[in-house]
RNA sequence: GCCGAUGUAGCUCAGUGGUAGAGCAGCUGUUUCGUAAACAGCAGGUCACCGGUUCGAAUCCGGUCAUCGGCUCCA
């Protein structure tokens, strides 16, 4: 099973009615509430959200802030796609202006591209200098300057060739010497023939100075500077020329430009908030997991409640998995290289192995980057027959893959994680209705999630590239299946050459995080390729052996990855059945833990022992209490008792931070009334209730 | 890996060449409290690490490590 693929940044148009449908469900940074949950209030604002929404499935929406804020404000309901839009041009031309203050202040700046991007704008440079982050108040003042000058744009068409490439050379260059053309000449020979080759120019002269910027330029652009107002430079990466890494690293400024000082304002009090969203800092608030460098680089620690969460999501997995078939298979962290020389990831998947393990003179290990070499072994181990297919092998696999140091990412890119690997062994006949069957799981497994939001993306091979296994019959019939089954499913995707998995093509399952970037969930793959490098074989009808195909499938994708998203989506608040704490009861006072305790072993639905009891007298027998017999519920709620000694507000503020569901107070009157005070995380002071009450109130909350 | 930034107490941060600070968390004591922070005291740091400059370095310089943002949105 391949994960791959990183951030996609890609311009989307998308639905900007969902902001109204969003403001309500997330004002003032309140974090967001699944739509499954039961209050009054969050279940209205679905419903209003799906109205508004119609159309398309419900849509999350954590996912479309950044966009619709990129929108602008009085675009929001308009129709027209980012990119025709004013602010599209607003942002392209915030490029130009800045690439124009470069060049005043960076003779012999060599320009590379300047676009527009989906939050605003970048330009990528080449110059000796390094540019630092304080140079970029310097750069936005100059900026800032020439947009007061109000020059006006205007496009020129070059009649042919010769005549763009004398425009580059002799007017872009501002006389500052013809070797800052050079990016802009490989760009013009870019430029496919038959095409129109246009310029945008701008220039005024102040206070006896000329001002004058020329770049070769595609447009469309705004008619005037004086219209960038409101805009800030954000940061600095490097770049790759063309993206590629043999290709000189250039410096890229980012910038955002909006049309109004408020869009811009709330632009990035989003990035603040979205801060708080992190699964990084949540994850440590939370209690979740944690990384140290004594363990090593992208290789986190699982604390108490993000072990819970884990075995939580993975209980479902299962259970879901064994009502389709499903058989566990539990295989080792470690294997013979030739076992992975065999499935072709030694020659493929080189770079992303940890070093080898020399054992001896014997053999060498390498720690398993999948899981898929294993179940294709554990298949071949007996004479299969065709009625035994489909055979579904699944393995919540560790893997690990030595990432960049500079690409990982908390829990979403990290070294070392666990896929909800499977691997279906099929016959021809039955690849549609099995691929069919795992697509079906994902969208089970999403709705479970709350996670409405998400593109799927065919990763199809790349034609250029030599790092995949298997002849092109095979990739044809493997990217036609899985064509066909979403076509039968009526699933829209869009196609990316290049983000096969080496073996085969795959659909992508692809979901936002806090701050907009696209991150590869759930994937399902289809591969002819490696049962013919192994030469798995099942006995047919017909007496013959046959072989079978392979569909490689996880619906998560990563575990980490799947919680670092969750933790982000809900901003730490989880829905009731995967809180690592589902309910926290608060004595108010000493004398009322052993209430407290009573009330535990109750929901807990069994007598658990526990050692804090022997402390108070009468504690945990819940029939001194009267509390009577509960329904049957869901056995093992996470409870946690907070029997420190502080007040009640105290209590109350910090589990209401540690963001759990519902809080059980409990003081005389309940202990007399053989109630709880019921406080949930959303709608506050629900005052008291009996227990039984409280279950209500929780079967609703799911 | 590469470009840029950051690294001071468990957490969030102040401290720009002269005796290491605050709030929260922790510990101790008092308080036993009904819906988002009780009060007081105590303790806690090799200022990431290594080297250099200086009478003197958290602060200046160099290196290393880690973390953060970015590195196929293609005129």
């Amino acid at each position: 099973m391949e994960l791959r693929g990183r951030p996609q940044r890609r311009q989307r148009n998308r639905h900007r009615r969902l902001r109204a449908a969003e403001r309500e469900l997330w004002p003032n940074r309140r974090r967001l509430v699944p739509f499954d949950s039961s209050t009054s209030r969050v279940r209205r604002l679905a419903c209003e959200a799906a109205d508004l929404l119609r159309g398309g499935s419900l849509r999350y929406p954590a996912r479309s802030t950044i966009h619709s804020l990129g929108q602008g404000g009085h675009h929001a309901m308009s129709t027209i796609p980012y990119e025709q839009s004013h602010l599209y041009r607003l942002r392209h031309s915030a490029a130009h202006l800045m690439a124009q203050a470069l060049t005043e202040l960076y003779p012999g700046v060599k320009l590379a591209i300047g676009p527009p991007i989906e939050n605003g704008f970048y330009y990528d440079v080449d110059l000796d200098e390094p540019i630092r982050e304080d140079d970029l108040p310097k750069i936005e003042e100059r900026m800032r300057e020439l947009a007061r000058l109000d020059q006006p744009i205007v496009k020129r068409v070059a009649r042919d060739r010769d005549e763009a490439q004398r425009i580059i050379l002799e007017e872009c260059t501002l006389g500052q010497g013809e070797e800052t053309a050079l990016y802009k000449l490989q760009l013009l020979e870019a430029v496919p023939d038959g095409e129109e080759v246009s310029f945008f120019e701008q220039q005024s002269s102040a206070n006896g100075k000329l001002h004058r910027f020329i770049d070769l330029c595609r447009g469309p652009h705004i008619e005037r500077t004086g219209e960038i107002e409101h805009f800030k430079l954000m940061s600095l990466a490097g770049a790759y020329w063309r993206g590629d890494v043999k290709n000189k690293q250039l410096q890229r400024i980012y910038g955002t430009a909006f049309e109004t000082a408020e869009e811009l304002e709330q632009y990035l009090n989003f990035l603040e908030e979205a801060k708080r969203r992190d699964h990084r800092v949540l994850g440590r608030e939370l209690g979740l997991f944690m990384s140290s460098p004594k363990v090593g680089i992208g290789l986190p620690l699982w604390l108490p409640k993000g072990a819970i969460l884990r075995e939580t999501m993975i209980d479902f997995l299962r259970s879901e998995q064994v009502k389709r078939g499903y058989q566990p298979v539990v295989t080792p962290h470690i294997a013979s290289i030739r076992l992975f020389e065999k499935s072709g990831h030694i020659i493929t998947f080189k770079e992303k192995l940890f070093p080898f393990m020399e054992e001896g003179e014997h053999d060498t290990y390498i720690l398993k980057p999948m899981n898929c070499p294993f179940h294709i072994e554990i298949y071949s181990s007996q004479l299969r027959s065709y009625r035994d297919l489909p055979i579904r092998l699944a393995e919540f696999g560790n893997v690990h893959r030595l990432e960049q140091t500079g690409e990982v990412h908390g829990i979403m890119r990290d070294r070392g994680f666990t896929q909800d690997d499977a691997h279906l062994f099929v016959r021809p006949d039955q690849l549609l209705a099995e691929f069919i069957g795992v697509v079906e799981l994902m969208q089970v497994v999403l709705n479970k999630l709350g996670l409405t939001d998400f593109r799927a993306r065919l990763g199809t091979k790349d034609p250029s590239s030599d790092k995949y296994v298997g002849d092109d019959e095979n990739w044809a019939l493997a990217t036609a299946a899985i064509e066909q089954a979403c076509k039968q499913m009526g699933l829209d995707y869009e196609v990316s050459p290049g983000d096969a998995a080496f073996y085969g093509p795959k659909l992508d399952l692809m979901i936002r995080d806090a701050i907009g970037r696209d991150w590869q969930m759930g994937t399902v793959q289809v591969d002819y390729n490696l049962p013919e490098r192994f030469d798995l074989e099942y006995i047919g009808e017909d007496g013959k052996p046959h072989r079978p195909i392979m569909i490689h499938r996880a619906p998560f994708g990563s575990l980490d990855r799947m919680i670092g998203l969750l933790t982000e989506q809900y901003a730490g608040a989880f829905p009731y059945w995967l809180a690592p704490v589902q309910v926290a009861i608060l004595p108010i006072s000493d004398r009322h833990v052993g209430y407290a305790e009573a009330i535990a072993r109750r929901l807990q639905g069994f007598s658990t022992p526990d050692l804090q009891l022997a402390q108070f007298e009468g504690a945990g027998d819940p029939d001194v209490y009267g509390l009577g017999l509960l329904p049957p519920g869901e056995d093992r709620r996470r409870i946690e008792i907070d029997h420190r000694r502080e007040t009640l507000g105290k209590k109350i503020r910090e589990n209401q931070r540690m963001k759990v569901p519902f809080m059980l107070i409990v003081g005389d009157r309940d202990m007399e009334a053989g109630t709880v005070g019921v406080r949930s995380r959303e709608d506050g002071d629900l005052g008291p209730m009996s227990l039984a009450g409280f279950l209500d109130r929780v079967e609703q909350a799911g």
